[in-house]
RNA sequence: GCCGGGGUAGCUCAGUGGUUAGAGCGUUGCACUCAUAAGGCAAAAGUCGUGGGUUCGAGUCCCACCCUCGGCACCA
């Protein structure tokens, strides 16, 4: 059996998740959907980020101690998943053992390009960070406007510089294959202009006392950056779970926002080849979220909240609208106005339209009962009429766009087909034919528009998985009911006689 | 400033140098009734950023310019 181990960004816990964190957990939850209906044995892990100085100074605001602020964001994090119907097998925090182990291993096996050095830059005692000239405003602490003092520290660096040269084959050879192209060339662009060692370490005094200590130095904290990229091989046991480390390790793909994407294509991937671990096989950058076309943020008061979304108009017409709507590889945009009007012409109008038109006139003219039909299934010009854009095109265009992150054209091409099914209704007039009582054609023409409805739910289960299984329950889809179903029990067609049973409205229009 | 994307219908975007430039959404009209007043058919709608050039022929290739978005390191 295959394997296929995913994962996502761990999220920084000093505010609670909005709908861009949501974006990235969906998209990679398709993904891992979708590499389970392949029969592939699928790891999916997503986490926490918690030994940010940011915490520390977040908990002081509140007045709590840090440890208490973590555990209750984390907390928040990884109740998106029940919220968004999210798939992960793993949720690892950074302030886990097994975690703080897998940091210190990976830093003792980077140790012969671990070297100290004497750190001086212009330091702001308000924000507790370092600026560089350019940021300053007249020389000031942007922040505070504040006159910044220049500190001295001494700290562990790594050798990046190293690396240079085998990453730049690594990463143009695609060994690790970035997608998309625009945001591999940007990675070979920044490695062709020069790598500089990096600081990976800061004091403990600085940090508070919270962080990961640097092996066999108890006045060093470990860098976060460093530190948090482990989790990826952390979440696999690297310190902890040898075979089970060797199971899983490398990643097959590793799902990011496209602000940390240096992080991700040339540090992790230096730091990997310095401890002599495997590489990551791909990366995929996502682009954000904006809200009106402006970036989401605290002081903007623009935060889209997922929870409340979800509250309001249902998980899968969240799962909908982020999937659909936006370009997975570019910056997509949210307004409820948008949003609405997606729910309503799409999910509305169109998917919960067609199903309940179908099981409505299966209830009036077939008894209830998918009808018996006296021609091959396989022949429905639903499945096969070329001249139209039948259900088996959907299907290739799934297993063309999805491995490719292109969500919104897979599910473009399942709601052409939709509309394809739409039209074959009004062509073929099932209430007149109800009326003049040719049975055999009504059958033929309410049969192939169940079996369409079939494989729509098949083909949108790893997108909008509830509405699926409601469909999978309504048709009594057993196969595709079962807890990680099979791509090829849905070749199947469903079988004459089969009572079905009417649903609410999957949709209501808003 | 440097590098790289974009600028095509009201909106979001497709468009290997070759007929009258396309789709979806939105708008308008027509006919229908199984359906969540849903769905179908049809129509209107574009100086293809600007100005040059190459070519029998340019949205597509070349040059210049304008606008816009992103990247240009240690948020240590």
């Amino acid at each position: 059996m295959k394997k296929f181990y995913v994962t996502t960004a761990i999220d920084y816990v000093n505010a609670p998740p909005h709908c861009g964190h949501a974006l990235e957990k969906i998209q990679t939850d398709a993904i891992a959907r979708y590499h389970r209906l392949l029969d592939e044995e699928v790891l999916f892990l997503t986490g926490t980020d918690e030994n940010s100085l940011k915490n520390v100074q977040a908990a002081k605001k509140e007045g709590i101690p840090t440890k208490k602020l973590v555990d209750r964001n984390s907390k928040k994090f990884y109740e998106l998943k029940k919220v968004l119907n999210l798939s992960f097998d793993d949720f690892i925090r950074t302030t886990e053992e097994r975690h703080i182990k897998g940091a210190q291993k990976l830093w003792l096996a980077c140790k012969k390009d671990i070297y100290k050095k004497t750190y001086r830059g212009l330091y702001c005692i308000g924000c507790e960070e370092f600026y560089k000239e350019s940021e300053l405003e007249d020389g000031l602490c942007p922040e505070h406007k504040t006159k910044l003092e220049l500190v001295e520290e001494e700290n562990y660096f790594f050798r990046l510089s190293k690396h240079r040269d085998e990453l730049e084959k690594i990463i143009k050879n695609d060994e690790i294959k970035v997608t998309p192209e625009s945001r591999k060339n940007e990675i070979l662009s920044f490695i062709k202009s020069g790598l500089e060692d990096i600081c990976i370490s800061r004091s403990a005094e600085r940090a508070h006392g919270w962080g990961i200590d640097v092996p066999g130095d108890p006045t060093q904290k470990i860098w976060v950056w460093l530190e948090a990229l482990s989790n990826y091989i952390n979440g696999v046991e690297y310190a902890t779970d040898e075979k089970k480390f060797k199971k899983w390790w490398p990643a097959d793909l590793h799902v990011i926002g496209k602000g940390i994407s240096r992080f991700h294509c040339i540090y992790w991937p230096a730091f990997l080849l310095s401890a002599k671990l495997p590489l990551p096989k791909k990366i995929f950058v996502h682009g954000y979220l904006t809200v009106g076309g402006q970036k989401m943020s605290k002081s903007l008061g623009n935060i889209v909240d997922p929870f409340e979304l979800v509250e309001k108009y249902g998980t899968d017409s969240v799962r909908y609208f982020l999937l659909r709507e936006i370009p997975s590889a570019e910056d997509g945009d949210f307004t409820y106005e948008k949003f609405e009007k997606r729910y309503n012409s799409d999910l509305a109008k169109g998917l919960g339209n067609l199903v309940a038109r179908t099981l409505t006139m299966v209830e009036k003219y077939c008894d209830g009962k998918v009808p018996e039909i006296d021609k091959d299934p396989d022949s429905h010009p639903l499945r096969i009429d070329t001249k139209i854009h039948n259900w088996k095109k959907s299907w290739a265009d799934v297993d063309k766009h999805v491995p490719n992150f292109q969500f919104n054209e897979a599910l473009s091409s399942i709601w052409k087909f939709i509309t394809e099914a739409d039209r074959y209704i009004e062509e073929n007039r099932p209430w007149d034919l109800a009326k003049e009582g040719k049975i055999k054609e009504l059958n033929w023409i309410l049969y192939g528009l169940l079996n369409a409805i079939h494989q729509i739910a098949w083909q949108i289960y790893i997108f909008i998985p509830e509405t699926s299984v409601k469909i999978a329950k309504a048709l009594k889809l057993e196969k595709l009911l079962v807890k990680d179903p099979k791509e090829k029990d849905s070749w199947t067609n469903i079988r004459p006689g089969t009572e079905v049973k009417e649903i609410k409205p999957l949709f209501p229009k808003v």
